[in-house]
DNA sequence: GGCGTTGTCAACCTGTTGGTTGAGGAAGGT
DNA sequence: ACCTTCCTCAACCAACAGGTTGACAACGCC
């Protein structure tokens, strides 16, 4: 067991790594659509739409109403957050540390003011 | 000329996709690193784990200092933000056509609620 | 200059991805 | 019952990804 949610990141980033699997994530985003109509605007076959909408669908990006014949395929935006929780974390983290960075360059600079250094020992 | 943006959230988003190398990026969210040092608990030769951190380089990801030998490992959060606001658009779309579609819902339900049917034409 | 340390490059192997074509399954219309 | 529409499955292919090992480049230290 390797950590759920490590699997689901690994589908989920991987599907949008694909600029088609992202076009049909923003279109989907607007409004459900069927495979057919989600393969239209595109210069490749439909069984290669088709595998894509897979891809999201396996990735818990995508769902589909079972409704058979007229499927049409829906955006399940949950997994976003699990997305964007693992990115923001890290991102606060590294501005966060880049702050505290700051403030200790600050304070050196500050020590290097007075032209007298201080020669003593601290210990 | 495919729109820069593109190929960057593909690079960004296939380098995110892999475990390893998202443990590399909450790694060096804390501290930078060499790649020695990243290398360290990791199952895999250096080499591996060098290639890893070029594919986070050429992404975007993570910058290093020109050092040279003990070159360090340092994160680079900006292109987080350019996938938390790829990701935060559809989302945000998303769930706004959800609760316009809750709305409809809920107004139908409503003309549905007299037990009086209204027949007349409301033109 | 020679040596250890640190990291990259190159070649190779294997599995996966993104596409193709061809065949076929499942529902609805007539 | 049959046709059409919509979609998936299977086989195949080229390209890429993630790992290996071996060679070697760049720098700091004696």
């Amino acid at each position: 067991m390797v950590d759920d949610s490590t699997e689901r990141l690994n589908r989920a980033f991987a599907a949008l790594a694909d600029p088609t699997r992202r076009d049909l994530v923003a279109r989907l985003a607007r409004e459900d659509a069927t495979v057919g109509e989600l393969a239209e605007p595109y210069d490749m076959s439909l069984q290669a739409v088709s595998k894509h909408v897979k891809v999201l669908e396996e990735a818990g990006l995508v769902t589909r109403s079972k409704d058979a014949q007229r499927r049409p395929v829906h955006l399940d935006a949950e997994v976003f957050d699990l997305m964007t929780k693992w990115i923001e974390r890290y991102r606060r983290e590294a501005e966060e540390r880049y702050r505290r960075l700051d403030a200790l360059l600050a304070r050196m600079a500050d020590d290097e003011q007075p032209t007298h250094t201080d020669t003593r020992d601290a210990s």
